[in-house]
DNA sequence: GTCTATACTACGATAGAC
DNA sequence: GTCTATCGTAGTATAGAC
């Protein structure tokens, strides 16, 4: 009980204010028990960085199933079943993007991509790879005639559209003159991910 | 010429550690002064932080004044023109996104796209904003029958695909095989780019 | 398992000599 | 302008009582 208060109070400092921003001091407070439990149950501070991690993890393969099912199931798939699929999967990623529960996930994982810790390597080989390779094996079926090597660069600059939520979150609530994203700015940002998306995947093949 | 050393070095260690991470000490040390040149200089930590995103805004206001330009520019240049120009300027923060010299910067404005200080307000109305305002100028007279709320969306998501080259680097890096991303793998990314962009600014008009 | 108490290090700011 | 010296605070880790 008092392990998992202290997960879920560390992954909000974790994520607002980093490795070395976050204090133990602080996350035992607001965990209503004392410094020493951090050592106890997670070995110190690292070890509760990298419990967080994991915990991230978890959260985002329950959340992000369609992708990583869809890695096995897209050799099954039709073509234009599979586009629906793929465009669903983007749109499950930008509702995480958006959805408030994810903010502090959001936020240990950009600063985990700019100074990659041990930490990195359990969100990639843990999730994010089976969700790359669910997205590049979709692909690869909706246009057959890309070579594997832009397949990858095509998935990994689908993903940045959603990103944007997140990575430049700030940017996009100035820029749409609101203080937070709410439920029609969210709308709005899906439908042209979503439009841009099918233009993108279907741009070279159909016409 | 300290306070130039200072502004360096805490550009680097601002961007690699965040404001929290970084210490005054270290920055002293590292530009071979004493951690009171900082107060003299800049008045404390907060005034070399804010020092820095000026410093960056000005870096970066040199390197897109495509970007800055196009604002004023849009309005005499014809649609292919335009659409040209625009596609250049996307590539031109890809570039900058790709350089070894925007680490620093691009590490600075996404810790501050996460938790935004007073330095996104310099960022911002900076520099962010006219190339904001600059692209979706083109964009307006490029797809006319757009409404002004789906053309900022659509700015920000064009954005996005290039974010990716920094705020998912790590990801990137691992997804495409490589340590670090050389000439081979931002070529590609590039021209992955300018494809989608091609593509989901051409999707609804052209066929 | 959880607590208090403490050891040790590092932080930012400032005063005052030069 | 730049230095040294120092103050007060806050960081993690650990020892030992319960």
């Amino acid at each position: 009980m008092t392990q998992e208060r202290l997960l879920e109070t560390a992954l909000d400092q974790f994520g607002r204010l980093g490795f070395d921003g976050a204090s133990t001091r602080e996350i035992a407070r607001a965990s209503g028990t004392s410094m020493s439990s951090i050592t106890y149950h997670f070995g110190g501070k690292e070890g509760l960085y990298l419990a967080c991690a994991h915990h991230i993890t978890e959260q985002i393969r329950l959340r992000q199933a369609g992708a990583i099912r869809l890695a096995r199931e897209a050799p099954s798939l039709g073509r234009e079943e599979l586009l629906e699929r793929l465009l669903a999967v983007i749109d499950d990623v930008a509702l995480m993007m958006l959805h408030e529960d994810s903010a502090a996930w959001s936020c240990f994982i950009v600063r985990e991509q700019q100074q990659p810790t041990q930490a990195f390597e359990l969100l990639y080989s843990g999730v994010m790879e089976e969700m790359l390779e669910g997205v590049e094996a979709a692909i690869g079926r909706i246009r057959p005639e890309l070579a594997s090597r832009e397949i990858r660069a095509l998935a990994l600059t689908l993903f940045g559209q959603v990103l944007v939520l997140r990575a430049a979150r700030a940017t996009v609530c100035r820029a749409l003159g609101v203080a937070r994203l709410g439920e029609e700015e969210g709308a709005l940002l899906r439908s042209q991910i979503r439009t841009n998306s099918l233009a993108i995947l279907t741009g070279g093949t159909q016409s």
